[in-house]
DNA sequence: ATTATATTTCGTCAAATAACGAAATGAGAT
DNA sequence: ATCTCATTTCGTTATTTGACGAAATATAAT
């Protein structure tokens, strides 16, 4: 039982949903999805381990980054139910509508490798 | 969007979860909800004020009883997906299923009046 | 090998949650 | 009008949650 809810919890947080919907559009990694929430990179990756846990997510490390994944393929037919829900009933003006267009325009290449930055600004 | 997550949040405990697939099988009052969960009184009600609010359920007073009813003709598409998740998909032996059968036997009229019990015992 | 850096884990804090018993409410029954 | 009793509200307590910064981890670049 403690399982079933894991998943309704994992979805009553708004920086969650609004989490899934952006990795819905694209995957991401988590520098990309801290600069869209505007969230501690702490605060994400506690998030990004709840949506993980119950299954709605999965990761890939990638070169120097981590980057995740709707997991579309779940055989967890609550799951798959869920998702689409989020996918298809859920949108809201202030956040999610914003973050989608955010999403576009984010880059890891920009946002990390604050060296760089420091380099360019020299 | 804080509308949206109290959805999602409403069913992230298991005695709420409890407390739809009862009222899916029959509409009941809160003594009964109450004899088959063995919560206090008062945290019944709170589970039920928090399903409500959500949207799920509603109630309507009937003789002395308030009797509690799925929301089943809701025009919110998200409450009406979620309450079919929790009708088809969610099923569990240590709970669910012994919760059902005993919305079967629980009786408002052996539960409540205790007057009438005392009447019964003399 | 050492340095740089993307991400996770840890410790802490304030706020929210679930539980209970006691008191308040409110609608029948007397 | 008063009494009864099913339910709700209130006040309290222990636990969980979401947030942050600092420290730890792991991987890429030098």
């Amino acid at each position: 039982m403690r399982e079933i809810t894991e998943k309704f919890k994992a979805l009553s947080d708004p920086n969650r949903i609004r989490i899934i919907k952006m990795l819905q559009q694209r995957s991401m990694c988590v520098c990309e999805i801290q600069a869209v929430l505007k969230l501690a990179t702490s605060t994400v990756s506690k998030h990004l381990q709840i949506l993980r846990n119950a299954g709605f997510i999965y990761d890939i490390k990638e070169q120097k980054w981590v980057n995740y994944y709707i997991n579309e393929k779940t055989n967890d037919p609550i799951i798959t139910s869920l998702l689409a829900i989020v996918h298809e009933k859920i949108s809201d003006p202030n956040t999610v509508a914003t973050d989608l267009k955010l999403v576009e325009t984010v880059d890891r290449n920009q946002l990390c490798s604050l060296g760089d930055k420091i380099e360019l600004e020299k």
